[in-house]
DNA sequence: TGTACATCAGTGAACGCGCGTTCACTGATGTAC
DNA sequence: TGTACATCAGTGAACGCGCGTTCACTGATGTAC
């Protein structure tokens, strides 16, 4: 906010916050480098003293989503306390948390184009998030017998597969489809269904 | 591709065709009017005879996904025959191949940032494919004694969601974030593993 | 503390491009008589 | 069957626009001495 004059001083940091706001309510076809520029406060070539170019921004902004994600996720997950039930479902409701709170983030990491294999740091923190919910299905997993035991990359598929399902079909305010229940309800139910299909909670009898 | 000289003869078709294409190999972003025009053979002025904007274009392929998406979902429920059970299941798989036949429809119904609500008939033939979901899981549910029967929008819901979630998340072919199951062992397991939770199949033992 | 200078992060003008769309037009088609 | 004419589905040129990007430049900052 404070008049810089002609050095800036966090150009870089501010045009990835500018994006997330533009993607986050016209989307990531909204999003110009123009527009960032100016929502910077900036003259339109200033961006490229420090990005390549759009692609490299919007790689910048899911990088730093994933980086988030992971962190929520891990801070939901506390290291499996107080049980691994609980700290589990916590990782699901995190999940609809982030989407619903960092929309910019959610958009450019998953429905932008961008993909993780475009660039290491992006992977890393792609992958960083994605051994959270690995870790919490493997936990959970281990007080199954070991021959009624899915593989864990599957459990932690399905999950991480329903709860995206959630989100797209019916986090976002489209109009039209609309179910009568909330995403979070959704994923609770959802979730909860399938564990005890595993055998992981009792059957409510 | 036959010559037709001045008029073509079927232009509305032959772009929602070239749109398709178009899509499906270069995303939702990849589209222009002035391509598709190109793709039909025929000037950049043509398309507008036939569609008031580009908006519109998409939303007739959207429209005609759905349709189609709801012909196939019918096509496999097949009034619930054999059983419900499998039905059900071959409503399922129906979903995968849906989505890996027809990349350009898919992508216009559910990653264009068109929306159902946006036209009658696009809301028509959502709501008609999304009713052979709901009248599937019905069917099923009516195994259970009522007090154990998850509302059939919610039992609907949380099974769209997970073959949605598996179809974005690892049915593209996107470099990194690979896992080691077919987007249909992922379904079947998944979907399995829920039904068990209900108690609609048996727990394997 | 002061000065010279290298480095850095901006500017502003300009570019080429392709897109969406409009418009007056024209060639082809179908129909009434 | 032939002709006149209305209608329709194309053309091609043109427009304004905004975008991504480049480039020579310049103002600010930091550092060596």
């Amino acid at each position: 906010m404070g008049k810089r004059g002609y050095h800036h001083g966090n150009l870089r940091q501010a045009l990835v916050e500018a994006t997330l706001d533009l993607i986050a309510d016209k989307g990531p076809t909204g999003f110009t480098m123009a527009e960032a520029a100016k929502a910077a406060g900036v003259s339109a070539a200033a961006p490229y003293r420090h990005f390549a170019g759009r692609e490299e921004l919007i790689a910048e902004v899911a990088r730093q989503g994933y980086a988030l994600f992971a962190d929520l996720l891990e801070y939901a997950y506390n290291d499996g306390k107080p049980t691994v039930l609980a700290a589990f479902e916590a990782v699901g409701r995190a999940y609809l948390a982030f989407a619903r709170k960092h929309p910019g983030h959610y958009i450019a990491m998953f429905e932008s184009g961008v993909t993780p294999g475009q660039s290491p740091d992006l992977m890393r923190e792609a992958e960083r998030a994605n051994r959270v919910v690995i870790r919490a299905a493997e936990a959970l997993s281990a007080r199954l017998p070991p021959d009624k035991r899915p593989p864990t990359a599957m459990f932690a598929a399905h999950v991480a597969a329903m709860s995206h399902g959630i989100v797209e079909l019916y986090a976002r305010a489209k109009p039209g489809a609309r179910v009568p229940f909330t995403p979070e309800e959704l994923l609770e139910t959802g979730v909860g269904i399938y564990l005890r299909g595993l055998g992981l909670i009792e059957p409510d009898c």
